[in-house]
DNA sequence: CTTTCTTTGCGTCATTATGACACTAAGATA
DNA sequence: TATCTTAGTGTCATAATGACGCAAAGAAAG
């Protein structure tokens, strides 16, 4: 079952050393995250990989995102690195062994103890048309968050790690330009920040303080065909954003 | 030159793993780090060390701090993995050996691709005695962030990071409890932050803020045989202090 | 075509938080 | 006793925030 694929060249890669990537999209009303289901079993993991012994980490974080979306330039943030000695379950080898995930001559790599660096990504979830599975998954789609299945060793809290992360940092960088497709009405803009923070806020209250920011640019252009009055188009003005995501805080949600 | 004294069974390491520790201290107004002076060389070191087998890499960052401040309990803090390929000077270990400070065969240990995982810590600058250097280095001392000497490696971007970390991690939680001794006055504490935050603070807006947390008792005493009027000492509320942490945000300085 | 319903866009108002600054008291020193 | 410096308290104007009202723009229903 599938041992064919998993060729894996332990010798170009660092020891010890893994990378998870959280990669959260948003839709319909929905945070979502890319996951992976391992190959003939009920369980899935987070799309990671490992890192090559002449590369940086961040591109080993880079290049899992590239191998399961197909983009590049996305916005990644390492969050923690994750090195308890109860992650490292001895069993684990076995059982992808059993499953038939990898060939035992792969069994002494996975039998090391591993420290995984997290990262988190966010993306345009239209962006990602068809999300593609590794050699030991066969399926690679978008979960909610709110309806998780079953994750593998200590993934359920890396993920629960990174959307902490992730709600911090909203409260001081603004996050959106990454997450939203280029443009998007205020109402958009508010229910990706309630889905975020997990709570509602004052319609016009948000709108007077993300305007206050000036980074939101009028299209002048207004979303027609759907129901009721139609809503302006924002775009973000990619060189005020930039300006206040360097100056950093402008926090308070 | 000292050869003797590294004995390091570098067996019993996950390799490619390292840890740095960022150890703060506040002294005299200004913020110090805790430094190691290499044996025989004008460069200086992070304190660090290497991670066990099968212990936590928290307990690494721990060991190591207990070992050079002989303190344990200490207020730590994960900020960030450092793994680009250019941290890893190929030239290191030879260095290290021509100075005499490692022995040839750890070369192998020492040759390899380092990804080092930093912490930072807080410690109250009195109760650290005497920090005691390690084999690979003849001093260990407090540096005043001001005036810092020539750091191996990357260890400076490690402490810039560190330090960044400190400032940011100021807006949200109440830092402070680990820097001072126990009692302390209005001023000590507001000095606190004006050295973290590297900015003037208004004398009666700062006392304002920080007495509306409530994560501070008047001990009713007052510091006596100082110049000028006695200033109340006061104390943290550890309850108090605690619930404002887990709460997270207060942020706004 | 008119009414109804929902969403958008703009605004108000009270409360709170913040920054700037004045004044008095306490205690050491001259 | 006068002087000087720091501590402690308060004021005031402005900015930020939370709660909420209302009219206009459409789509849907009658």
């Amino acid at each position: 079952m599938g041992n064919k694929n998993v060729e894996i060249n332990t010798e170009s890669f660092t020891p010890s050393l893994a990378i998870d990537c959280v990669v959260f999209g948003f839709h319909e009303n929905e945070l979502k995250v890319l996951l992976l289901k391992l190959t003939g079993v009920d369980l899935w993991a987070l799309p990671g990989g490992f890192v090559h012994n002449d590369k940086d980490i961040d591109e080993a974080a880079i290049e899992t995102l590239r191998i399961r979306t197909g983009l590049t330039d996305i916005f990644l943030r390492q969050f923690h690195t994750f090195g308890s000695i109860e992650r490292n379950d001895p069993s684990h080898p076995n059982f992808l062994i059993e499953k038939g995930l990898i060939s035992k001559d792969l069994f002494d790599w996975f039998n090391q103890r591993f420290v995984s660096i997290g990262y988190y990504a966010l993306v345009e979830f239209s962006q990602v048309k068809e999300p593609v599975p590794g050699p030991i998954s066969e399926a690679c789609e978008w979960c909610s968050l709110n309806d998780l299945p079953t994750l593998m060793l200590d993934h359920k809290a890396i993920l629960d790690k990174a959307y902490k992360a992730l709600k911090k940092e909203l409260s001081h960088q603004p996050v959106g330009l990454n997450l939203l497709p280029k443009q998007f009405t205020m109402s958009e803009l508010q229910a990706l920040y309630e889905t975020i923070l997990d709570r509602q806020l004052d319609r016009r209250n948000f709108r007077r303080k993300i305007l206050s920011y000036g980074i939101l640019k009028d299209t002048k252009k207004f979303r027609t065909g759907v129901a009721h009055k139609a809503p302006a188009l924002y775009e973000f003005d990619v060189k005020a954003y930039q300006k206040a995501n360097d100056a950093g805080l402008m926090m308070g949600w």
